[in-house]
DNA sequence: CGTTGCTTTGAACTAGCTCAAGACCTGTGG
DNA sequence: CCACAGGTCTTGAGCTAGTTCAAAGCAACG
C-alpha cells in the first residue's frame, strides 16, 4: 500500500476505528503526489478549492496575513494530517496553506473523496471527526492567546507539538524535529519576535526544554506540562491506540 | 411546523440547499423544549453528550474557564444555531455550554440526528458544513486574539455580531440586542474589564456605534467596518439567500 | 431604601512592543 | 579557501497598550 496513505490510516486509527474495508476504500483514492519546497504556498487564501492536501512528509502550516502585515498562524500539521479536509464542503479558502518545510504533499480530489464517503458513510463520520478535532485544537488555542500568557502560550505550543509529534510516531525519546523559526513562533504564539526568544530563553533556562537547530528536547515533561496546564483531552485521541506518549511513563 | 425546527432550518438555508424532503425530515426529529434562565449551564465541560442543544429563543455562549478564574468565550450562538453539534462525533465536551440570556433551547437527541443523516446523506453533508463553519469563526477569532489590538477586537465582534443577528432576521435596521455584560465582552476580547469599559468608549466617542442595555445601535457601518477590518467571508453564507444585511445598502 | 450587579473613573504598575544593532551561521561564487 | 550575503538569533533600551487595585456612581429589584 501507499505510504501516503499508510500515514493517513495510522493517522485516522488514533482517533476512531478503522476497518480493513475502510483501509482498502481509502488506498483507492487516487493521490497526485507533489514536492513543496519550504516556505511554498500549496493553497491561498481566496482560492476555491477542489482537492484536499494530505501531508506525507514534512510540516504544513496554515496562516492567515493581515494587511498591516501581520500573520497568524493557526496550526501545525505533521505527516498523516489533511489540514483542508474542510475544503470538501467549504472550498473557498478563508486562510493559507503552505509548507513549513521541504514537503511532501499527495492530492486527493473532492470528487474521490465524496464518492469514498458515500460507499462507505461510516468513514465519512470519521473524517467528519477529525475536522471536529481540529476545531477543538483552534478553541484551546483561543484559550491561550485570550487568557494565557507567553510563557504558558509557549510552554504549552510545545506540549501540543509533543503530544502530536509522537501520535504520528515522529518523536525519538524526548526529541523531535519541529521545523519552525523563532519569527513562525511569535506568530503562532501572538507575540513579537523580540519576545518570543527571551520567552524561550526562559523555558530553557528554567530547565524544562530545549529547542536549537529546529530540535526540540523536553527535558522535565511535568512541569512543563504543568506551567503551560496542557491537558491534551482536546486532541480526543483514543488512549487505547495511542501508546504511552508521555514520556515520564516511557 | 414546529418553530423551534423552523429556526433552524431557516440558519441552514442561509449556508446551503434545504429540499422540501430535508425539510421533512428534520421536522420529525423529536425535541425536547427546556427553558434555561440566564447563566444556567446547558451541557459542562468534561461531560458526555447524547444530545444536541438548538437555540429557540435567546443567545448561547461557549466558554472554557481556566483553574486560575480567567473565562474565554468562545462562541455566541442566535437562535438557529446549533453551538454543539460537534458532540455528534466527539461527545465529551472541551468546554461549557451555557445561556447568556433568559433561553429556550430544544435538544435533539444523537441517535435522532444520526437517523436522519443516514437516511438523507446531503443533509449530512450540510451539517457538516455547519460545523466547518463554526471552525471558520473560531480562525478568524484567533486571528483577532494574537494579532489585533483591543479596539479592533471589539470593533470585530460588533460586526461579527451584528452580521450573524441579521442573518438570523434578528435586527431591527442598524439595532439589535446583544445580551451581553462588559464583563462578557472582555471575556471574549481576551482584556480585562477596566479596558473593555475604555474601549468601548473609544468606540462610542467615535461615533461608529453604541451599546447600552444590551442593545447595539450601529451608528456608521462603514468606518466601523473598516476600523475591525472585517470581512464576513468566513461566515460563509450564500450571498443569494442573505438578503441585505449590510444597513449601508438598506 | 438596602442589597446586588453593572458601569465608570483614577492611578500606579507591568508585560510585551518597537527600534536598533550586533553576533552567528550557512551556503555561494570568486 | 576566503569573503560576502542573507537569514536567524540575541541583546539593550525606551516606550505603550493593557493590567490591577480600589472606589464610587448608578439602576433595578424585592
Amino acid at each position: 500500500m501507499d505510504n501516503a496513505i499508510r500515514s493517513l490510516i495510522f493517522r485516522l486509527e488514533t482517533i476512531g476505528d478503522v476497518t480493513a474495508d475502510d483501509r482498502a476504500a481509502l488506498a483507492s483514492i487516487p493521490l497526485r503526489i507533489a514536492s513543496v519546497p519550504k516556505g511554498g504556498e500549496i493553497v491561498a487564501d481566496g482560492e476555491m478549492s477542489t482537492s484536499c492536501c494530505l501531508v506525507v512528509d514534512g510540516y504544513i502550516y496554515r496562516s492567515k496575513m493581515r494587511p498591516d502585515g501581520k500573520r497568524q498562524i493557526f496550526s501545525l500539521h505533521p505527516p498523516g494530517d489533511i489540514p483542508d479536509l474542510h475544503s470538501l464542503h467549504l472550498p473557498r479558502m478563508d486562510h493559507n496553506l503552505a509548507a513549513m518545510s521541504d514537503c511532501t504533499v499527495a492530492r486527493l480530489a473532492h470528487a474521490d473523496v465524496k464518492a469514498v464517503i458515500e460507499e462507505r458513510p461510516r468513514l465519512g463520520s470519521l473524517l467528519w471527526r477529525d475536522t471536529l478535532i481540529d476545531a477543538a485544537a483552534f478553541r484551546a488555542w483561543m484559550l491561550m492567546l485570550g487568557a494565557a500568557e507567553a510563557l504558558e502560550r509557549m510552554a504549552h505550543l510545545f506540549c501540543e507539538a509533543y503530544t502530536r509529534a509522537s501520535m504520528a510516531g515522529l518523536n525519538e525519546g524526548n526529541t523531535f524535529r519541529l521545523p519552525l523559526t523563532q519569527t513562525d513562533l511569535s506568530d503562532i504564539l501572538g507575540i513579537s519576535l523580540v519576545h518570543a526568544n527571551r520567552t524561550l530563553q526562559d523555558l530553557r533556562s528554567r530547565g524544562l526544554m530545549d529547542f536549537d537547530q529546529q530540535v526540540v528536547t523536553i527535558i522535565h515533561w511535568d512541569h512543563l506540562r504543568a506551567l503551560a496546564q496542557f491537558d491534551p483531552s482536546y486532541l480526543h485521541y483514543l488512549d487505547s491506540r495511542v501508546g504511552r506518549i508521555d514520556p515520564a511513563k516511557m
